[in-house]
DNA sequence: CGGAAGTCGTTAAAGATTTCACATACTTCA
DNA sequence: TGAAGTATGTGAAATCTTTAACGACTTCCG
C-alpha cells in the first residue's frame, strides 16, 4: 500500500486512464516514441498540462527527444494497476444496467463487472453479458469482497440500495441515478448525472457563444 | 439573444441544472421557502459554494429566510430555458444509443431526442422509445435545424460521423465514445467518457484513502 | 416591541489548476 | 565533431474555484 503519491491532483489522476488508452493506441500502431504535442492533439488536453502531469511521477521522458511509448506505457500500467482486475458489481439491470453489462469494459481495462443484482424476478438467474442476474436480496451474502458498485436502479430505489452496499462493506459507487446520494466520508461516491450533462451541454451553447479563437473542452 | 451573462464561471453553470431539479422536487414537495444549508444536504454541495453561485444571478433570497422556492425556481426555469425544448438527434442505437431513446431524459427537461440513426438495415424504419430511427446515408437530409446531437457509434466511426455533423450544421455534440473527436473550434463537444469514469474512481479509492473526516464530493 | 436566532450576500483568503516561457539537455545530421 | 533543431521539466504568473467569515438585514417569539 504505497499512499506516497496522495499528492497528485485529483485533474490530473482523472486524466491518467486517458492518457494510457492513448498509448496504448499509439503503441498498437507500432510507434516508438510520442512528443507532448503529439499526445496533446490526440487527447485535446494542452501539451504543457500534459508535460506537468507527466512530471508528478518524475521525469519520464528525454530532452529534445520526447517520451519513450512503451516506457509511458509500462510505467502507467503500474501506476494505474492495470495487472490486477477490480471486479465491479452492477445493481440494477434495467436498460442502462444492460448496456453496461452488454459492454463490460472490457477493453484495455482493469475492471470487470463479476454479478449483477435485480428486484425484477423476471430477470433474475438470467444471464446478461456473460454476467448472471442475481436476486437484490441476496446482496449482503452474495457480494463478497467486491468493493466497487455500479448503481442503475431508479432514483427512489437509490439511498436505500447505497445504504446497503455500505453495510456491505463497499469501498467506491459510480452513481448513474439523478439521486444524491448519502454515504459515510470513507465511502467515495462518483455521480455520473447523464441527464445534467445534456442540459449542461444545452445551457452553454445559449450562453457560451464560440467564437473562432475559441478551442473546445473537456468534461 | 443575452449574452450578458456569459460571465457565469463554468463551475457554476455546470451546477445549474442540479439546483433546478432540486428545487423542482421541494416544489412537488409543497415546500414554500429553503435555505442554503439545507439545499446543501440535499444536492451535497458546500453552502458557501451555493449563495455564491446563486449571488451571479443578483440577490435571490432574503436574509434570515433563506430563498422562495416558488421564486427562485421560476428564475431558474428562464435562465435554464425549460419553456423551450431543444430539439436532439442521437446517432448508434446500439446497447448505449437504446438505453437513452427509452430513457429520452423525460423528467423536468428541456431536451427531447427526435431522430435516431443508425447504419444497421435492421434497424432502419424501427421505432425505439417513441423515436423513428433513420439511416444515417440520410443524415443530412433528415437533421433539419436539430443543433444538439448524441454520439454513441462505435468508436472507429465516431470521427467520421462528427465531420458529417458539422457539416450538417451541429453545433453542440455529447460524444460517448472513447475517441476524441476533433472539431472546428465553434463546435462544442463534451466527452462522457464511461470507461474513464470508472478507472479513475478505482484509482481514487487506491491512491486517495479517505479517511472520517474527509467528505465524498463530486465531478 | 425587543432581543435572539437565522440566513443571505459578499469580501477576502486559500487552494487548485492551467498556462506561459525558457534554460537545459538531448538528438540529429552533415 | 559541432551546429542546428527539438522537446522536456519547471519556476512563475495567470486564472479559476472553493471555502471561511461576518456585517447586515429578516424573521420569530415571548
Ligand atoms: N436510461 C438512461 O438513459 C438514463 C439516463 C439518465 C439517467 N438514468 C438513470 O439511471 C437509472 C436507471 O435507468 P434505466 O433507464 O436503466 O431504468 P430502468 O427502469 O430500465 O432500470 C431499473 C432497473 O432496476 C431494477 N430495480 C428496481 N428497484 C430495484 C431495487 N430495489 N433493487 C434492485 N434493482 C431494482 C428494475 O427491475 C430495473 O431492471 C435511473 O435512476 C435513471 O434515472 C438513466
Ligand atoms: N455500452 C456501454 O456500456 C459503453 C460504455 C462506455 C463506452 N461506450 C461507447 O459507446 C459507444 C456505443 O457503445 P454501444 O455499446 O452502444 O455499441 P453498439 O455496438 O451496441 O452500438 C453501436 C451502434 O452504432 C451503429 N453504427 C455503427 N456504425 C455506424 C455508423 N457509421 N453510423 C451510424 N451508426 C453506426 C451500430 O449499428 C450499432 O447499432 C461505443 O463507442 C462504446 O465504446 C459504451
Amino acid at each position: 500500500m504505497d499512499i506516497e503519491q496522495t499528492k497528485i491532483p485529483q485533474a490530473t489522476a482523472k486524466r491518467l486512464p486517458l492518457y494510457y488508452r492513448f498509448l496504448n493506441n499509439l503503441h498498437t500502431q507500432g510507434k516508438l516514441r510520442v512528443s507532448s504535442k503529439e499526445l496533446s492533439d490526440a487527447v485535446k488536453v494542452d501539451s504543457a498540462t500534459i508535460r506537468r502531469d507527466f512530471s508528478y511521477f518524475g521525469a519520464l521522458g528525454k530532452k529534445g527527444y520526447g517520451y519513450n511509448v512503451e516506457y509511458l506505457l509500462s510505467f502507467f500500467r503500474k501506476t494505474l494497476d492495470q495487472d490486477e482486475t477490480t471486479r465491479v458489481a452492477l445493481i440494477g439491470v434495467g436498460n442502462l444496467g444492460t448496456a453496461f453489462l452488454n459492454y463490460n469494459f472490457t477493453k484495455n481495462n482493469n475492471t470487470k463487472i463479476e454479478i449483477a443484482f435485480d428486484a425484477n424476478e423476471e430477470r433474475i438467474g438470467s444471464e446478461v453479458g456473460g454476467v448472471g442476474v442475481e436476486h437484490i436480496d441476496d446482496l449482503e451474502e452474495k457480494l463478497g469482497d467486491i468493493s466497487v458498485a455500479i448503481l442503475t436502479v431508479p432514483s427512489s430505489a437509490a439511498q436505500g440500495i447505497a445504504d446497503r452496499l455500505v453495510k456491505a462493506g463497499i469501498s467506491g459507487i459510480l452513481n448513474f441515478t439523478p439521486a444524491r446520494i448519502s454515504v459515510p466520508s470513507n465511502v467515495r461516491v462518483h455521480h455520473i448525472d447523464l441527464a445534467i450533462e445534456l442540459q449542461a451541454l444545452v445551457y452553454f451553447l445559449k450562453h457560451y457563444p464560440l467564437n473562432e479563437d475559441d478551442v473546445e473542452e473537456d468534461q
